[in-house]
RNA sequence: GGCGACGUACCCAAGUGGUUAAGGGGGAGGUCUGCAAAACCUCUAUGCGUGGGUCCGAAUCCCACCGUCGCCUCCA
């Protein structure tokens, strides 16, 4: 079995052949930190996590390495406005993400990289270009790559450069390139705007600039993973592609992965739309991280994916039934001999869940092979079947799978609070003394608390939920 | 105008030529339970936007039409 995964460019699956035997190197596009990222950046954020995770899972070595883009218009505008520097700015929205990306059980990627950290990177590139012809600079100081210089241009978006449509829906020219088409490499200084003297003048650098200096630098000229959400693909990913292949004479990357959309009200999720949602708020409103997590992830990457209350609600109700039997194994107990039927079941979720990641991380399939696991061990958890140690199994199972999904609850419960553990020993015991009144209290009274208890043959379990609206 | 996706049950969403069209959510009924909850069982698409065509056979391939979305601009 291999890891087959679409490329943008070719348009076809790829056996995933790492450039190093074992070890695959990936760079993830992330946030401009000009403000909180939204759930819409944080699908492909958690898509390029699910991958990782998966790799990992299957054994590979993974170099995972996503860009913090800490200087471009919006931050510059969004500081000024507000009166502090850009680092300040930055530096707050870094803070944000990065516990927004926490709450949500994403992966920290191997490195984090931010854009005025590498400016020298940047600059030898831009010195590279120019020595190579592929990119002049304009009477204001400014450098732009010429892409008359690079026949491939327009390759990865399936665009014709010469049916461009430039200055229809942008101001064409405000910096008196030579085509239109060109893009910016460095951007020279303007008073009142941050900028750093180099080589190439004084200035800072353009935004698809960074990404390249960066994943070269820590990946090498050539790698083998680059994702990124499809609104990337042009012109950021097309501009990366010409630049940095311009610059070494090598191909830049092996394969390009794009998430789709998230939609919302039938349209995609984005700032310019006003349809956002950000984490803290759905956060706020009652919705559990784990249940955003399994919301954004659960649909296959390159499709939209609907984000709405309804969604969410599907979502927490799947992750609420993947806790009610986390609980139910945890709490098992039977001395029955082991049963044999549980260790194929097992193989063949494990089997069937790799299978349908293989092909081109198709989530959907794996999630449906989980949930058949869940059901069948459910069955047997019933029919008490199974052996204490059989619990044991099936649960260290789901865990093994949750590597991957990570919406499962951390295996180290946090230890109750004495009062509510107080409060489940009087519940306990009044159930003992068949104390129905007391029993039924005691539960509204956990429940209020985000305590749901249960009994079973097992005794009387808990798990963590939500505590109710209006409670 | 160019390019590219997609339209599967009440909702979300797999399946891309061949037994009974995954899975999650929701709904209905039932079992279990002191009552609940959870769980389990049964049911909830003879049909996969519409109309043609190819084939022994199509949700899956081809054509047309209708509809939705995305990219061509900053954007995950």
């Amino acid at each position: 079995m291999t890891v087959r995964l679409h490329d943008t460019l070719t348009g076809e699956l790829q056996a995933l052949d790492p450039l190093e035997a074992g070890h695959v190197r990936i760079y993830s596009c992330g946030p401009t930190v000009y403000g909180p990222a939204h759930v819409g950046n944080f699908r492909s954020f958690l898509f390029a996590d699910v991958l990782v995770r998966y790799l990992r899972w299957r054994g590979y070595r993974v170099t995972w390495v996503m860009n913090l883009t800490d200087v471009d218009d919006k931050i510059i505008r969004g500081a000024a406005s507000e009166g502090i520097g850009i680092e300040a700015l930055a530096a707050r929205h870094i803070e944000g993400f990065l516990a927004d990306a926490a709450t949500l059980r994403m992966t920290t990627p191997d490195v984090l990289p931010r854009a005025t950290a590498h400016i020298p990177q940047m600059v030898e590139l831009v010195e590279t270009l120019l020595e190579r012809g592929h990119a002049y600079r304009t009477d204001d100081g400014s450098v732009f790559f010429r892409i008359a210089s690079w026949p491939a241009y327009g390759r990865l978006a399936r665009l014709d450069p010469d049916a461009m449509r430039v200055g229809e829906r942008v101001a064409a020219d405000e910096y008196s390139k030579d085509d239109a088409r060109d893009f910016v490499l460095w951007k020279a200084a303007k008073p009142g705007e941050p900028s750093w003297d180099t080589a190439v003048g004084s200035g800072r650098p353009g935004w698809h600039l960074e990404c390249s200096a960066m994943s070269m630098a820590y990946l090498g000229r050539s790698f083998d993973i680059h994702t990124g959400g499809v609104d990337l693909v042009f012109p950021h990913h097309e501009d990366e592609i010409a630049q940095s292949e311009a610059a070494t004479g090598e191909p830049f990357v092996r394969t390009w992965l794009h998430c789709a959309h998230l939609q919302m009200g039938g349209r995609k999720m984005a700032k310019s739309e006003g349809n956002i949602a950000r984490v803290s708020e759905l956060l706020a409103s009652g919705l559990e991280p784990r249940a955003l997590r399994y919301a954004l992830i659960a649909a296959h990457y390159r499709t939209g994916l609907s984000f709405s209350d309804e969604s969410t609600g599907a979502a927490a109700a799947a992750v609420a039934r993947l806790d009610a039997l986390v609980a139910a194994l945890a709490a098992y107990a039977s001395d029955v001999p082991d049963d044999p039927g549980l260790p194929p079941v097992i193989g063949a979720a494990r089997e069937a869940f790799a299978v349908a990641m293989d092909d081109d991380l198709g989530i959907s399939a794996a999630l449906a092979a989980v949930f058949e696991l869940v059901r069948d061990v459910n069955r047997r958890i019933a029919a008490r079947t199974i052996s204490t140690a059989d619990a044991r199994r099936a649960l260290d199972a789901l865990r093994d799978l949750d590597r991957v999904l990570g919406v499962l609850p951390d295996a180290g419960e946090p230890a109750l609070g004495a009062d509510l553990a107080e409060l489940l020993d009087l519940r306990a015991a009044a159930r003992a003394a068949r104390d129905w009144a007391a029993s039924d209290r005691l539960r509204d009274e956990l429940a209020a608390r985000g305590i749901a208890v249960e009994d079973s043959r097992d005794g009387q379990r808990w798990r963590r939920v939500g505590v109710p609206s209006g409670a």
